[in-house]
DNA sequence: TTGAAAGCGCTAACAA
DNA sequence: TTGTTAGCGCTTTCAA
């Protein structure tokens, strides 16, 4: 049982393989006569292309590799699933690689990719660095990387960058319409670019106030572990040194959801009522945002969307290398559930 | 800048191609100083092989597909990653197939599969077939499929099958040995294959104490959600359910922790106390069951573990195609946190 | 111990 | 409109 090739299929037909090949791939005009007997022998032996062969021949394999660095990351699972479809739907695979937040990983998934020829690969992972760009490039591999701070490299790939401002802004205007006027800000540590820049989005929207609330620094590094990581643990302690200060904040804006459920777990646990006693927001809209009680206000990141977003734009640049240089934005924005509510008079 | 080539290396070391395609892959002797030169040479041009034509001339391609139901679904993500780590520590990369629960997708990615000449393929999809694996079978490609139900395909693929029966055995004599009389299950419709086993391993976990403790079960089609996927809401509906009951149950055993996550949360908010109003345990050891409070006791499976057993066992079919019908079999065990109490005297 | 050469299954000039 | 044929970059038999 030998595999059955083109040139069985054009045996059949009575015709040639390249005649096949133009059928199959519908590159030149064939006459509706011949290409019935083609398309007939196809069936018959139920012919099926050699995605290797047809690799190797044409230099490109219709394969993508998407780096990201943590597939348990509840950030993950949509954007993968953007991805996926939108390869799917244009006969693309994936190579899925997952750092796990180690940059020797990464380096050697990037060899992998390249060996393979990949024809692009999108980076979402925290964890790279521009050598890891630059080498894709040098192979004349695209690209696609979310904007995670770091180096520059818009002149040799696509990017994405998130536009947190929007989120920000509508979730101070929306506490500040409920009456707060101390609100505290949680996040792991300002070295990282991720938090920075939310940080700074942050700091943006409350400066932006007619008349600006009280704005209240968690200590960063109580909250995160090693790495700079915040989970729900992080939540826990963010939720401790909150408590702790004098004149309570009435509300409190996270760097993800996790954050905030940890947050939110702590302080009924301590007896709060919520969300009377305190507003929580988080940021990501991870599936389990939606599900606790009370569900939580958070600033949503349009996360399938930017799976599809990415697929779409390395897609663009491998049909056509000269496009470069689109940087897209997406924008967060928020969403509002049970979590917030008007501060209590007093 | 054309590709270095396994030419260009050979005629810069002087010698022919064919020496250099053996010292690369060891596979015949090669003197000292000419394995040297080769080397030398590999290395001044950055040489790297094609896996692309390698594999077109080898007939193998060093790649494998992963199928699963939900990247969403945290029982994957270890699973993902165990399947991730062999297979990168084997020179492997994996194409991630999402079936999202659809049949026709899976089938489609199945195709994908063996027109890019997979070398094998690991289901771990739920909604799968036997038209699947034995499509991929037919062309020749090896596979494992985690057992969840449906037919046998014991003849055509290596299995793993969970053994529920040890964990369930231990849950039970848990909580009889906590005071426990009447204990809940709760868990999806049985018309599914991982309902029934879970709902049978409880049946016979119950019968096989001493004075085996009555056994209630929650009603099913109430809980579960169309396609018969429980999740967190199905635990609020579940907890009704339970709260309900006359003589109420004092604990509550759930075929996977989002269910008793959700059975936890609906809890707590009718004002009861845990663990002490209510005993409950989950199924899967999820992220969040040691994260919440009261942390989730749990009958753990070893999922990373899973991930690296079925890509071994895929390395290992590959390697030697005869050594097939090996049946794994992996055991869930009950990990004791807080979320079990002693039942109250009364 | 090494080399020559025939494929692997397809694409894409170039001819006809 | 169709066919011939030279690769794509590597593996592997067969000879030397």
């Amino acid at each position: 049982m030998k595999r059955v090739t083109m040139n069985d299929v054009a045996v059949r037909a009575g015709v040639s393989i390249s005649t096949v090949s133009h059928v199959i791939n519908q590159t030149r005009i064939v006459e509706e006569p011949t290409k019935q007997k083609v398309l007939e022998s196809i069936q018959a032996l139920k012919y099926r292309p050699s995605i290797i062969a047809k690799s190797l021949a044409s230099q490109h394999t219709s394969s993508a590799g998407l780096l990201i660095s943590d597939v348990g990351n509840p950030f993950y699972d949509e954007v993968i699933s953007g991805v996926e479809d939108v390869a799917l739907a244009n006969g693309y695979s994936i190579f899925l690689c997952n750092t796990g937040y180690d940059l020797n990983r990464g380096m050697k998934y990037i060899h992998s990719l390249v060996d393979r020829s990949v024809d692009g690969i999108i980076f979402m992972s925290s964890n790279m660095n521009f050598d890891m760009v630059n080498e894709v490039h040098a192979n004349s591999i695209q690209s696609v990387v979310m904007d995670w701070g770091g180096t520059d490299v818009s002149k040799i790939a696509s990017t994405i960058t998130i536009d947190f401002n929007t989120g920000f802004q509508e979730a101070v205007e929306h506490l500040v319409e409920l009456g707060h006027k101390r609100i505290a800000f949680a996040g792991g540590p300002s070295r990282l670019w991720t938090v920075r820049i939310r940080k700074q989005a942050f700091q943006d929207a409350i400066a932006d106030c007619p008349t600006p609330p009280e704005a209240i620094f968690l200590p960063e590094e109580k909250i995160s572990k090693e790495g700079g990581r915040v989970g729900i643990e992080g939540g826990y302690k963010a939720f401790k040194a909150l408590a702790r200060l004098k004149p309570r904040p009435t509300a409190v804006i996270t760097t993800n959801d996790q954050l905030a459920l940890g947050i939110m777990w702590a302080a009924r646990d301590a007896g709060y009522k919520l969300p009377e006693d305190l507003s929580i927001i988080g940021l990501d809209d991870i599936d389990l945002a939606s599900r606790v009680t009370p569900t939580l206000t958070t600033i949503a990141l349009p996360r399938y969307e930017i799976g599809k977003l990415a697929m779409n734009s390395l897609l663009n640049l491998i049909r056509s290398p000269a496009q470069l240089n689109n940087n897209q934005i997406v924008t967060a924005s928020l969403i509002i559930r049970k979590s917030t509510s008007r501060v209590l008079g007093k």
